[in-house]
RNA sequence: GGGCGAUUAGCUCAGCUGGUAGAGCACUUGCUCGACAAGCAAGGGGUCACUGGUUCAAGUCCAGUAUCGCCCA
């Protein structure tokens, strides 16, 4: 211990009431200023976290808030055990969203992004990020994380983006990106193809059409049954299932499309299902994925009949230049009048739907760039069925392998300008991958660029300088967490492992925490339209950063949603008041003790020192069991009620007495003690204890609540400069300590015992009374050792022992573990209501009493049961009658007094 | 259609390897006693969704049912 470091207690510091807008503005810039954030190599293993890269255009959600908490409480924690940490801050650039919210700008200017350019509108998305972007990161400060802001990363940097472009490269080399006109979900709003994941299925209610094809050469028809009556003009053939007996005579036949009258195959595919409308179906090839696949078998051509827009083309004859949903309404129009519509069915169907802007996704047949996934899947199912990554909580694994073991190829390529443009350069007939153009004139570059998340699943990564052997990315690579929500498991997270495999030959990180989700109070997802959102900035500044987080985590279910509601902030809001006035209670009243040159070995520890110290200890030791097994609610509720419960109400209630410069102890008899070395002895162990506990659960509370307590470390004596950098706490071995832990509690519920009886028996709360209790020697010896603690505790005026055995005449009575005690109140107590008391009491002991010795009577619970099982009955059978005797005793004594 | 999760006090949730149910908020009563009314003290409140099974013993394990929610198709 370096004694000359400890500062002094400053309580002149710590104002009242406690002020968090004040507190929290003042520790930010002294963390930074001090390098806190930077990692301090210290020898061992590193402890790496990444931020998930919020959007560039993004601000702070409630969901921000309960990650952040979580993650920077995990960072925070790490770096006072010691770890040299690092945490990766950065920001994502967003493809579509950015792209949307700069093309929503310029439309309001009156302008647009075709009118401007390639060039002029990239400009301008720069332009708006630099002005306007990342508000996120700033709202973050507030929040107080702790990232080395020095390795900021955007998915844009050069650096970063070069890494995007070589990752193409590479895997274009080994022949997992393709190029290739395929049916993708398309989004006529956003004019781009989407990937499967970004499409969201809702169940949309529609009509089932059913419409009769003409077979060629007869009367008859065919009839169809169609969700989507408009792409028939689009058809190409009809299809059955092979097996379909109803329809065996028609295979081989034409069908003539009405409308167009173009003349289609009929064809037996497997695909159809027999069951579906008629179980004859139209095949649509440009405009839907199964019929894609008919096509293929049945070489069937394709014909396009909407453009980008969703409006039909020149191949819709009378119908080109209507939207895809007038179109639908005037063919259906147009085939009744013709004669060709039999009949309309109701029918839920679910729809795709842009997870962007929610139009209606149109399976569109277009030229794209695509992953080849099963062979990046297979080593990522295998690292998870190894443990090589690990989920929390564990149920995750399961979702996750579901979708690797069924996973379909990635569609990255979209019809955007904000992004990473594809390194793909054609020439005629020629076409080269590179990041750079090839030499040559002539060159064209792709037009389009890459999926957001074909950047950003590199992160663990190319923020560490991949693809350069840089030292960070040997340090810290693989990461050693991720903390992100599960709504991005697909997205980010298992992509994530498939890349940092591909490329690093290792999983990108160990452990894997997804965090609830929030919801309002009714369970609802908070969104925008709803207007069910708080304004997290809103919360802090009402409730306090600290407030804000520590609530989050506190509430925070194992693997449940978390249904927020903004006036359960008030939990963390008068937690850090309990904590800020408890410091100042402590900070007051340690006076100038010099207690660096103290030596615990040398302190006299009291029962009650020895109690507290052995809480502490516990609260430790489950704080630090609960973060490493990702159990943050408990953790935050294990600090919580050591510090309220056993801390504040016991431990400095008892502690009081003794602080005190001026006066005497009090003996336990009543009597003044003279001042003596044993009294002053005591005092300093009693500031001792109550400033080393404190300063052990400011450490703890930290990571929870970084401000507030690093503002009251400063106020009481410390060692070191920075509470952010201090050791966290160790659970001593020494302290653990049962039988204080068992003394205590005793004298804890005696304490408990009174102050009832003091209600029970409707005294004013002020009078002090006297009490009487009858025990064991031993319990006596402890009440006479404690009498002067516990005395304030429930106003005893007087705390006698009967040694002798005697009971006074006419009291109210208590049985605590066995001993008695009696408030000796001769005419305050009305007799009736005491005796009408012990009745209940007797009644309640009696039931328990019964079911005891019900299962001693078991003998099957005798023989069957543990051994410890049956002797804790045995000794509960024996305390509930000994307990029940001295009731009987009581009430006997009242009736005596009474006559 | 497939999968996952939930059902415990008025509300939101704990309850780890089975041994007679806990917290916060809300509620009742009383308190300006020198840290804190954002507080202190004392209380009331639960056939642990339902049915069956395993077990000496089930909120806890198993099966089924019902309701709600989420993900995937």
């Amino acid at each position: 211990m370096e004694v000359a470091a400890i500062h002094p207690a400053r309580p002149e510091a710590l104002g009242q009431p406690y002020d968090p807008g004040r507190v929290e503005s003042r520790w930010y810039s002294f963390w930074e200023e001090r390098g806190v954030f930077r990692p301090q190599p210290s020898g061992g293993e590193p402890f790496v976290v990444a931020i998930p890269p919020p959007n560039v255009t993004g601000s702070l959600t409630m969901g921000h808030l309960l990650g952040e908490s979580v993650r920077d409480l995990v960072v925070r924690w790490r770096r006072m055990e010691g770890r040299e940490v690092l945490y990766l801050p950065g920001m994502d650039h967003a493809g579509i969203a950015t792209q949307n919210v700069v093309e929503k700008r310029l439309a309001e200017q009156g302008r647009s992004r075709l009118k401007l350019g390639r060039e002029g509108f990239l400009k301008e998305v720069w332009e708006w990020k630099e002005e306007y972007g990342g508000l996120i990161l700033k709202q973050l400060r507030r929040v107080g994380i702790s990232p080395d802001w020095t390795r900021e990363r955007f998915t844009l940097d050069p650096a970063y983006s070069r890494a995007v472009l070589l990752a193409f490269q590479r895997l274009y080399e080994k022949g997992l990106v393709y190029r290739g006109r395929y049916i993708v979900n398309w989004c006529p709003r956003c004019q781009t193809a989407l990937s499967d994941e970004e499409v969201d299925h809702q169940e949309v209610a529609g009509s089932l059409w059913f419409i009769r094809y003409p077979i060629k050469g007869t009367e008859r028809f065919v009839t169809v049954a169609t969700t989507r009556p408009e792409t028939m003009l689009g058809d190409t053939a009809v299809a059955v299932h092979p097996k379909d007996r109803r329809y065996a005579k028609l295979l081989g036949k034409s069908a003539v499309l009405p409308l167009l009258r173009r003349e289609i195959p009929i064809v037996a595919d497997e695909a159809v299902d027999p069951k579906f409308g008629t179980g004859a179906v139209k095949v649509t090839p440009a405009h839907d994925p199964n019929d894609f696949g008919t096509a293929q078998r049945h070489d069937l051509p394709y014909v396009v009949v909407m453009d980008e827009r969703g409006l039909m083309n020149e191949n819709a004859g009378d119908f080109r230049g209507l939207d895809r949903f007038e179109a639908r309404e005037r063919i259906v129009d147009a085939l009744r009048d013709a004669g060709y519509l039999e009949r309309t069915e109701t029918h839920v169907r679910a729809v795709g739907h842009c997870s962007r802007c929610d139009t209606m996704i149109e399976p569109y047949l277009s030229w794209q760039w695509f992953v080849k996934m099963a062979p990046l899947a297979a080593p990522a199912i295998e690292a998870a069925r190894k443990g090589q990554v690990k989920f929390f909580p564990p149920r995750w694994k399961k979702v996750y392998l579901h979708w690797l073991e069924n996973i379909r190829d990635w569609c990255i390529s979209r019809q955007l300008w904000w992004g990473h443009r594809i390194p793909v350069w054609y020439r005629g007939e020629e076409m080269v991958v590179s990041p750079d153009p090839p030499p040559g004139e002539g060159w064209r570059q792709d037009e389009d660029v890459l999926d957001t998340w074909f950047s950003s699943w590199l992160w663990p990564f190319a923020t560490l300088g991949w693809p350069e052997e840089t030292e960070d990315l040997a340090r810290y690579y693989p990461n050693s967490l991720m903390v992100t929500g599960s709504d991005i498991i697909f997205f980010w997270v298992a992509r994530m492992i498939m890349a940092g495999i591909e490329f690093r030959g290792e999983v990108p990180f160990a452990h894997v925490y997804f965090t609830s989700i929030v919801r309002d109070a009714q369970g609802r997802k908070m969104s925008k339209s709803l207007g069910n959102s708080p304004d997290p900035l809103e919360m802090m500044d009402r409730f306090g950063a600290d407030a804000v987080r520590f609530t989050m985590v506190y509430l925070t279910p194992t693997g449940q949603d978390l249904l927020f509601d903004e006036k359960r902030l008030e939990t963390g809001k008068f937690f850090a008041n309990k904590v800020w006035n408890a410091t100042r209670l402590v900070a007051m009243r340690l006076g100038d003790e010099d207690l660096s040159a103290v030596r615990e070995s040398a302190l006299r520890l009291t029962l009650v020192d020895r109690w507290i110290l052995s809480r502490f200890a516990h609260a430790v030791k489950h704080t630090t069991r609960y973060l490493k097994t990702y159990r943050f609610s408990e953790a935050a509720n294990t600090i919580y009620h050591f510090v309220w419960d056993d801390y504040c109400d016991w431990y400095l209630e008892m502690a009081k007495p003794r602080w005190s410069d001026e006066e005497p102890l009090p003996g336990a008899a009543g009597g003044a003690a003279p001042a003596s070395p044993e009294r002053t002895a005591d005092r300093l162990a009693a500031r001792w204890v109550a400033w080393k506990v404190l300063d052990g659960i400011l450490k703890l509370l930290h990571p929870l609540m970084p401000f507030v307590t690093e503002e009251l470390w400063q106020a009481i004596p410390h060692e070191g400069e920075v509470l952010a950098l201090a050791s966290w706490p160790a659970a001593r071995r020494s302290w653990f300590d049962a039988e204080a832990e068992s003394q205590v509690s005793f004298l804890k519920e005696l304490v408990v015992a009174v102050r009832n009886l003091r209600v029970e028996a409707g005294l004013p709360p002020g009078r002090r009374v006297p009490v009487v209790v009858r025990g064991t020697p031993d319990q006596l010896d402890l009440v006479d050792r404690l009498g002067a603690q516990i005395r304030p505790l429930a106003r005893i005026e007087t705390l006698a022992l009967a040694r002798d055995g005697s009971r006074p005449p006419v009291a109210a009575s208590a049985i605590v573990r066995g001993a008695e005690v009696f408030l000796p109140l001769e005419g305050l107590i009305d007799l009736e209501e005491e005796r009408a008391r012990l009745t209940r009491e007797a009644d309640k002991l009696l039931t328990d009493l019964e079911s005891t010795k019900k299962k001693l009577r078991n003998q099957d619970f005798l023989t069957k049961a543990r051994v410890e099982v049956v002797e804790r009955e045995r000794h509960r059978l024996a305390e509930l009658e000994e307990t029940l005797e001295k009731l009987k005793r009581a009430q006997e004594s009242l009736r005596v007094t009474q006559g």
